[in-house]
DNA sequence: GTGATTGCAAAGCGTTTGCACCGTA
DNA sequence: TACGGTGCAAACGCTTTGCAATCAC
């Protein structure tokens, strides 16, 4: 039964509205990245996918994040360690709060640069046309769990 | 001969008190991303450190990044398209502007993000350790170059 | 039925490692 | 001389591509 309030629902609706096609294959990429608060490497995908269709490829993981990126369902988030992972993208301009320790991510929009981008870009003549900010913490439950670690 | 006030000189200084050893290799590395105003991969420094010592290896140019990396002296950069590339660091917390049409990047320090962060801390109770951010624009010249172009 | 989508295998690419030789200190 | 540094070749992991079979529409 289709659950109307799942972001996973809009999901299918935007990709057979391009023309995409609904299969079994991809439905499962969507459900895995839709209902994570990780961001998900295209292999932590590919596991997590399989739970689901144990038939399903790698590179169809791989060739359905490429058609969701485009379709600006899935934003890519670039790491320090491995570097390509994925995360369902929020509506509009936001950046990311990432927890070092699980991979969860929060997104905000706190959106005040625009004076410091006014500043840097008439110090610098640059015409700027994008901006990328990405917080990197340690998020609440991390932080429990790591107390309790510190007083066995 | 040795310039004194090129940084070039300094990097020198902080290899061998660590303890590295100063090679034809290793300083051709030093000499590309020393000098650079551009972000580079490292198959791109390689290219240009073979300039002027053409025995040195892809290798080597990884191994030397490495180095500079660890001592601070070079700062990873992640990209959108090919993912990693070096530049120089500047000192102290800064930030880079880079020109996507030919890579050249500016470190400025306007680092006001304070408020931000504590307000992004308090509501999502993660306790932040790092930010990152980074402007993407066209610097002067190129869009000096787009509208010779465009004219043409 | 038709054409997009899939999975497999293989190729491709950037990066890392093993190892014997070399060169700096 | 000793030992870090080097370059080659090969291994490695992630990502992309070629292709025939499959499946949604």
């Amino acid at each position: 039964m289709e659950n109307l309030s799942s972001p996973t629902f809009d999901w299918f609706g935007q990709l057979s509205e391009k023309g995409y096609r609904l299969t079994s294959a991809n439905r499962a990429v969507v459900e895995v990245i839709a209902n994570s608060p990780k961001v998900l490497s295209p292999a932590e995908v590919f596991i997590e996918a399989r739970r689901s269709y144990p038939a399903i490829g790698l590179v169809t993981v791989y060739r359905t994040l490429e058609k969701l990126e485009e379709l600006a369902l899935v934003q890519k988030v670039h790491l320090h360690q491995n570097c390509h992972g994925y995360i369902a993208a929020a509506s509009g301009h936001n950046h990311l709060l990432i927890c070092s320790e699980c991979g969860r991510a929060e997104s905000f929009s706190g959106d005040d640069l625009s004076q410091l981008i006014a500043t840097i870009s008439k110090a610098y003549k640059y015409y700027i046309v994008d901006h990328w900010l990405q917080l990197i913490g340690v998020c609440q439950n991390c932080r429990s769990e790591a107390k309790v670690e510190a007083r066995l």
